[in-house]
DNA sequence: CACAAGATTCCG
DNA sequence: GGAATCTTGTGC
């Protein structure tokens, strides 16, 4: 089964945001640098849910949102930081799945990838990957991880939200050292 | 056009 | 606990 086939992203945040745990996410930088990571911790933003950015309808900054599944989702936040998202479900539902943080596959205790604004900084996404689909061709992908099957995950409230804290849609590796908070 | 808020991070 | 820093959405 290939789990990256274009239904894989067409799941609900909440669904597909645990599984995308232990992926690794690829980019090719503009001047040719592979850098990865692997994916260890998650959350998920739907349609109703107040804390998602589309939850106030289509504007000029979430339009990427209400694109089908499989497609990416940048943003800056506090004028300083990407946040980079795997957008879910159907078209025009408005849902995406917010990647927290990474595991460097060569350094596994590192914290420089642990965190959105960190791993965003250190795969060098930028606006310039907002709204791309995830493929080879477009430098920005997920593979399979060879080193981590079956994690065992953690279910959390999210972080760093006013409204909606009562979901448990965060998601994380259990005893991963590359996660952006306990 | 003005203004407040924000899915963060780092320092004190 | 608080600042940095600036885009975006909203309201006048």
């Amino acid at each position: 089964m290939n789990l990256l086939d274009k239904d894989f992203f067409k799941q609900n945040a909440t669904e597909l945001a645990p599984k995308l745990l232990g992926m690794t996410l690829c980019h090719i930088t503009p001047i040719g640098t592979l850098k990865k990571g692997i994916i260890v911790e998650t959350e998920a933003y739907m349609p109703d849910d107040p804390a998602c950015h589309a939850a106030k309808g289509k504007t000029k900054r979430t339009l990427p949102m209400f694109e089908e599944g499989g497609i990416s989702y940048v943003y800056l936040i506090y004028g300083m930081y990407y946040c980079f998202n795997i957008v879910s479900g159907e078209k025009n539902s408005g849902q995406a799945v917010l990647i927290r943080a990474l595991q460097l596959p060569e350094h596994p205790h590192s914290k420089e990838a642990a965190g959105p604004g960190k791993l965003c900084r250190y795969l060098e996404i930028n606006k310039s990957q907002n709204g791309i689909q995830l493929s080879k061709e477009n430098k920005l992908w997920l593979e399979k991880s060879p080193l981590i099957s079956n994690p065992e995950i953690v279910t959390t409230t999210r972080i760093g939200i006013s409204a909606g804290k009562e979901n448990l849609w965060r998601f994380y590796i259990k005893n991963s050292n590359s996660i952006s908070k306990k």
